[in-house]
DNA sequence: AGACGATAAGACACAAACCGTCTCAGTGTC
DNA sequence: GACACTGAGACGGTTTGTGTCTTATCGTCT
């Protein structure tokens, strides 16, 4: 996981990590992190001033990273602007499910997860949404429609990973791609026409 | 589960069962049971007077006799002495494998559950094992001769499930029926000579 | 109806745990 | 030697948990 001579931040963020899987957010003390990550309790506060809720805010910030930097990842060769679209939904969907950590925190603390991915967190996400993944797809939209369509299928992509729907699998791509077209056709054409 | 129709004191050790798993033997409350189980908290402490030691006292004694009745039911055909005690040696360590709650705790309360297992906890275990077992191996043996079998056949099934070996697999039957002849017929012959 | 036992709800005092901040001493680096 | 960083731990304040107790509310039995 983490190996004793990593950067001293990356060990404590994984150290919280652990805990939050293994103890839970709400039974998590900053003593338990500090034990887990070889590191004193006072270190801890220096490097997250404001304690553990900055702490827990820096990780959520580093998963949305790494989520958004391996997804990047995951559609790098699209062609076209739907193959982009579509393969980034898909390739969300999927992580999504394939989250353990976030699994275990939909199981184990619904309440503070969920609102990370709806009320408060969802601002955040398409922030970050936008800043990985505009580069790409203003590769073929100009900037503010590039916004515009990341920032619903962001929205489409959690709904349907916390609801999934009996007519749509965004984790696959076929079906994803059927659903998907229509509105794809409809906001970017849209843009052309009224423009 | 439990139904909310069960046994208020059945419904409490469900819930601190449940507990254990979620949050680990160190960090759950008698509240987070009492709400758990929808039962307040004065009424734990009614029913388990002392509080959360006795209250946990209470699962395990019910965790062994569970153990053990199945255990029991799962020997009762055994035809000869030695068949009985080789299928119950194997049937137990079956049974200790697929007890997921043993393995959620001795993974997040090593310490305690090991204990439990071996220093504080065997003359318990074993006591419980004569209880139940005694019985039917007394069909063969007298009452001395069976309850030292029990003991040292009890303590081996511990030992070979805490650190299997790579030579003996006491969860199967062939292996386990090898290995333990040797021992049986040692033990039931000597008894056999020196009286 | 009235008596009874069991329960939920919650007040209470005490103890423990946790938090966030701070100091100080040790360690390695420039 | 100056410097930055860290671990250890003390601190005051707050929260949380414990175990006991009282009160009001049930359903049950007679």
């Amino acid at each position: 996981m983490s190996v004793p001579e990593a950067n001293a931040e990356t060990r404590v963020l994984d150290a919280t990590k652990r805990c939050c899987e293994r103890f839970g957010l709400e039974k998590v003390t900053v003593d338990d992190i500090a034990v887990a990550s070889g590191v004193s309790r006072a270190t801890i506060y220096r490097m997250f001033p404001g304690g553990k809720d900055v702490l827990f805010e820096a990780l959520r910030v580093r998963e949305l990273e790494e989520f958004f930097a391996i997804l990047r990842q995951r559609v790098e060769g699209a062609t076209s602007i739907e193959d982009l679209l579509v393969r980034t939904v898909v390739a969300a969907t999927q992580e999504l499910r394939a989250d353990d950590h976030l699994a275990v925190m939909l199981a184990s603390a619904p309440g503070e997860t969920l609102s990370q991915l709806t009320v408060d967190g969802v601002p955040r996400i398409i922030r970050f949404a936008n800043a990985f993944l505009a580069p790409l797809a203003e590769a073929y939209l100009d900037h503010e429609r590039a916004r515009a369509v990341i920032d619903v299928l962001a929205r489409l992509t959690i709904s349907y990973f916390l609801a999934p729907s009996d007519t749509v699998d965004l984790g696959d791509e076929t079906s994803a791609r059927a659903f998907l077209d229509p509105f794809l056709t409809a906001i970017l054409t849209e843009g052309a026409i009224s423009s």
